[in-house]
DNA sequence: GTCAAGAGTGCAACCTGTTCTAATTCGACG
DNA sequence: CGTCGAATTAGAACAGGTTGCACTCTTGAC
């Protein structure tokens, strides 16, 4: 039985990741229906079968918890595209059909989404680190999109990047429909990849 | 004594607005030493003379009130920037003015300002209205800066709401330092506002 | 001057994020 | 196997936003 265990990983190592694991699964159910006030933690530590002070072992709070699951999700995101080609001649066009796609998969599941919008908008220094992860994410998807024969790409990319956050936080505050996500990011990239 | 009351303000309407007025400048009181956690309901009351349920019955959250708050100071900005001559020849060079001078507005008070931004990133539906004359006000100054004879000047001048918005959530999360936030702006301006 | 209605007060209670503690379990290692 | 230390647990306790309640005060109308 305990022979075959891959690479390096020990017993406790294991556990750990499992236990984890099982705590971002349960914040992303409860997340699920009915967002952010959803994502309680002692309801977080039930359905993940662990202690509450287990939960804050692994993070060090709510918002942290919900800022590593946004982590997640962007990863998801970031392999898609990297692994896909992507339709369209112009830099322009690709930004938008990689946005549209990653809108549509934020838009599936809506809580979710609103949850870690929330998370990231409100966040602290302590947790500087994970969003800048979050940024750099969505950045490296951008910048994908892009290519590289674009003028200025990084600050491109890096303006792009705000005004997808910024036309998200919009969304999870009520002010504009999730459609408009798509609309800013069609105008910004037109407007700042054309041919100058 | 009754007989040189102003217009048509009741006694009651005075003192309601007065006692609103106490209640924001107590929040100013508290954000400018320790932000967004030093703003503690009970104390906002204490400092403001008034029942807790009072400042619930003008302000309905916490966020809110913080929000109201960020209205204020930015119509105090919109006043400034509408009242003075700005200097620049080119639209971005004039956005580059105006943003500068209200970031340093807002540097001068970071707790305050710490506080505004993670009350206006954290929002929820039920506030989408103070949210939106928020970013109303923001878009107004962009627009009196860049002026009417540029091209496309409503599209450019929400891009640019959206990267101050980004920006300023950027500092506020410990990510960027505050100067980022005048770097972001100019280059944005100038690939937005370039003669296409 | 009196009165009803709304505004304000003081305070307790509630909810949920977070912290603390004492006891227990688990895994690495001799 | 036995032991030690770290991880986990259950649960209480604490903190601050929010709500509810019983009571008082002010205002404006008659």
């Amino acid at each position: 039985m305990s022979a075959d265990l891959e690479d390096s990983e020990s017993t406790l190592a294991r556990s750990q990741a499992a236990r984890r694991r099982r705590v971002l699964d349960a914040a992303l159910v409860l997340a699920q229906g009915g967002g952010f006030e959803a994502v309680q933690m002692r309801d977080v530590a039930a359905e993940a079968n662990v202690a509450l002070g287990t939960v804050y072992r692994y993070f060090t709070s709510k918002e942290r918890l919900l800022l590593e699951m946004m982590v997640e999700q962007l990863s998801g995101l970031a392999r898609y595209v990297n692994s896909h080609e992507i339709p369209g001649d112009t830099a322009a066009q690709r930004v938008c059909a990689v946005l549209a796609r990653s809108n549509a998969a934020l838009a599936r599941y809506p809580d979710v989404s609103l949850a870690m919008v929330r998370a990231f908008g409100a966040s602290r220094e302590e947790n500087a680190d994970v969003v800048e992860r979050v940024s750099a994410l969505m950045n490296g998807i951008i910048t994908t999109a892009i290519g590289f024969e674009a003028q200025r790409s990084t600050q491109v990319a890096r303006i792009l990047t705000q005004v997808w956050l910024s036309s998200l936080i919009g969304w999870a505050g009520g002010v504009d429909p999730i459609g408009r996500v798509d609309e800013d990011l069609e105008i910004a990239s037109q407007l700042l990849l054309r041919e100058a």
